[in-house]
This record gives C-alpha cells, structure tokens and sequence, in this order.
DNA sequence: GTCTCCTCGCTAGCAGTGCTAGATACAAGA
DNA sequence: TCTTGTATCTAGCACTGCTAGCGAGGAGAC
C-alpha cells in the first residue's frame, strides 16, 4: 500500500465529511429552519463531535455559505430549464421569473442563505462563486430580448431586486399572500414592454 | 396625597420607563446593530436590573417590535415630507422613493427591525399599527396619479416590493453600491411612465 | 516486531445568550 | 406599630458558538 494512495483516499474520506456536513446543514435548515440549525444538532447529525466542524469550516457561518453556494448551482439549473423550454421572449421571462418565485417558495431556508443572512461571500464581483454568476446570468439572458435602451446589467440588477422585495416581503408577512401573482404579473408587465 | 394620584404618578413613571426602554434599544441597534443589543446590556442602559425588561415586554422581540413601530412613524413623516414637497406627480414618486432609500441608508438597523426581522406585528391588515398603513399610504398617494389602468394597491405593493429589494439586496452587498442611483432611475421610469 | 511520534477526534469547559424562580426591601393601609 | 402586597434584585437554568488540551491509534524508523 504506498503512502500517497492512504493519503489520497483520507483526503476523499475528508471531502465526503465535508458534503456530509453541508447536506446535513441544508436538510436541517430546510425542514426546521435555520435557528434549528446548531453546532451540537449538526454534529449529532453526522455522528461526529462539535469540533470536527471547525475543522472543516471557520464557523456557522462559512458552513451556512457553504450550504447558500450549493442553493445558487440549484436556482441557476431551475431558471436556465425555465428560460430554455419558453416559446417567445415575454413568455421566457415570465417564466424565469415564476421559477425564481417557486424556488424561494419551495426552499425559504436555502433562500434566506443565499440572499438575507450576512454570509461572507463575494457577489457582485468576478470573485463571485460561478452558481451564482450563472443563475445572474440567466435572469441576464432572459431580459436581454426586452432591454430596449436601458443598460441589460443595471435593468437586470433592478429586475432581480424587485422580485426578491416581492418574495421576502410575503414571505414575513409584509404583504398579503393571496395578492402575489398578481402583483408578479404586473411586475412583468412593468418589464416586458 | 389621594391614592389615585400615586397611583397615577406610578403609572406615569412606569410608561416613562417603557419609553426609556424602547429608546435606548433603538439608539444601542442604531449605533452598534441589533447583535449588541442584549437583554443585559440593554438593562445596563437603563440602570434596571434584567427582569425589568421582562414586566414591561414580552421578550426581545416585543422590544424590536416597539421599535419598529416608532420607526413606521418616522419614515411615514418623511415621506409625506417629500411627497407634499414636490411639483409634479413625477417628481413626487421620484422624491418619495429617493426619501425611503435615504430612510433605509440612514438607519439600517432601524430599517431591519421594520421589515426585514421577522417580528410579531400584522401587518397587510386593518389592525397594522396606524404608523405602518400611513406610510403606506403616502406611496400610494404618490402612485396614484401614475396608475392608469393598474389595481392602485396591487401596484403599491408591487413597487415598495422592488424598492425594497434594492435596498436590502445592496446593503448586504449582493449589488454594487455606486450603480444604486442608476437602479433606482430604472425602476422609477418603469413605474412612472 | 517493537518503539516512537504525530495526527485526529474527543471530553470538558468558557463566555456569552434569552429568560425566570425565589428572595428581599420598601411602601401603603389597618 | 405591625401586616400585607408589590416592585425589584440576585442567582441560576438551559442553551448558544467556539476552543484548549488530553488520549487513542495508526504511520514510520529501526
């Protein structure tokens, strides 16, 4: 048995753990949120003890992002499928946006990751984690069609932002839950002209 | 001394305390966020022992919530500051949109306690706190002009959802801060045409 | 094959959190 | 003056994120 082969399949054994200790992050946060979400229910959970964490992850924190970049390859694959299978430009992006809508709807914790909890992570740079670039750039593609004059990057920053209000405002109770598609409807209406 | 005057004189001081408390939660969250305030550090403040939070509030968050709703009257006095102020119906949802971003960046904890903690308040109601559906209401009034043949409140809520989307998604820097001003532009010509 | 060393995961504990039970001092009324 | 009730405090519970330092067990040297 040579000394690398032991060292690599310890540093797969490592990786997995690590996997291990995001899934298990995830799972928990999704089914009972994330206050549920503590360093001894997470180590109970993958059958190690608290400090092993720290040996993968700085903190709570860099595993909450950890979790938030597997969300953002996610949302991407949702929207680019949404953007794809669309007949016409307008019906794309109401697409994209009612996909977008359902992700968070479906997954508020992951969400919360990704988008409202102070996770340390680079965004709206070339540093940003590619999922995330990527799910942008899909939002991008979808309004590019509709564009006109306005500057595609700040028209999808914009676009972006109205949706998440829209989302995070219903979700804690700000607006009315039965009023929201009509009000995406009319967002869309408001950007697709 | 007649019993109902103690009593009263006691009552007095007793919300004077309320006061006191709800203010110094609200400077602390101000000047160094909502993670330092404490229940401990909080009673320091008021030169009380810890208990005395709890026989005027529930807990914490009751304490947020008070906070919240002195910040509704707030930020509904600057809007209509700003509405009332302008010349036309344009310039009007130009300056009461410039003024709830200003609101936002000026006291951000302030803004989070509002709208983004998830507090125990109604709020899409008749029983919302008369403070919060007064804001409300200087955006619909501002919108009121530019509505055409949009549902006046559907589209109320619709543009405060993408407001404050570019808001929140900026300050937890999910945005570049120096395009906000072209965002903000963007939106209000969407909503204003 | 034996011994040493080093890595890895553990137990135990720290300083902090929100919140509360029970003791206590103090003021009002008999 | 004594009793009663209430307002306030001290002390402590159960929890949090995080870490120091010990001990077992495998790897490498001889």
């Amino acid at each position: 048995m040579s000394v690398v082969s032991i060292q690599e399949r310890r540093e797969r054994e490592r990786a997995e753990r690590e996997r291990l200790i995001v899934t298990a992050a995830r799972e928990l946060a999704e089914s009972e949120g994330w206050e549920a979400v503590t360093t001894r229910r997470l180590a109970e959970e993958i059958e190690y003890s608290q400090p092993v964490l720290y040996s993968h992850f700085k903190g709570k924190d860099a595993i909450m992002a950890a979790v938030a970049v597997e969300g953002f390859a996610d949302l991407a694959a949702e929207l680019r499928a949404a953007r794809t299978a669309a007949a016409d430009p307008r019906q794309a992006l109401a697409d994209v946006g009612a996909a977008y809508a359902l992700f968070a709807a479906r997954r508020p914790a992951l969400y919360d990751a990704m988008f409202t909890h102070a996770v340390d992570l680079p965004f709206a740079t070339a540093q940003a984690p590619p999922a995330l670039r990527e799910g942008f750039g899909e939002l991008r593609e979808a309004l590019r069609p509709l564009a006109r004059d306005d500057d595609l990057e700040t028209l999808t920053e914009t676009f972006w932002s109205a949706l998440h209000g829209l989302l995070t405002l219903m979700r804690n109770g700000r607006l009315r839950r039965d009023d929201h598609d009509r009000r995406l409807t009319l967002l869309l209406a408001r950007f697709s002209r």
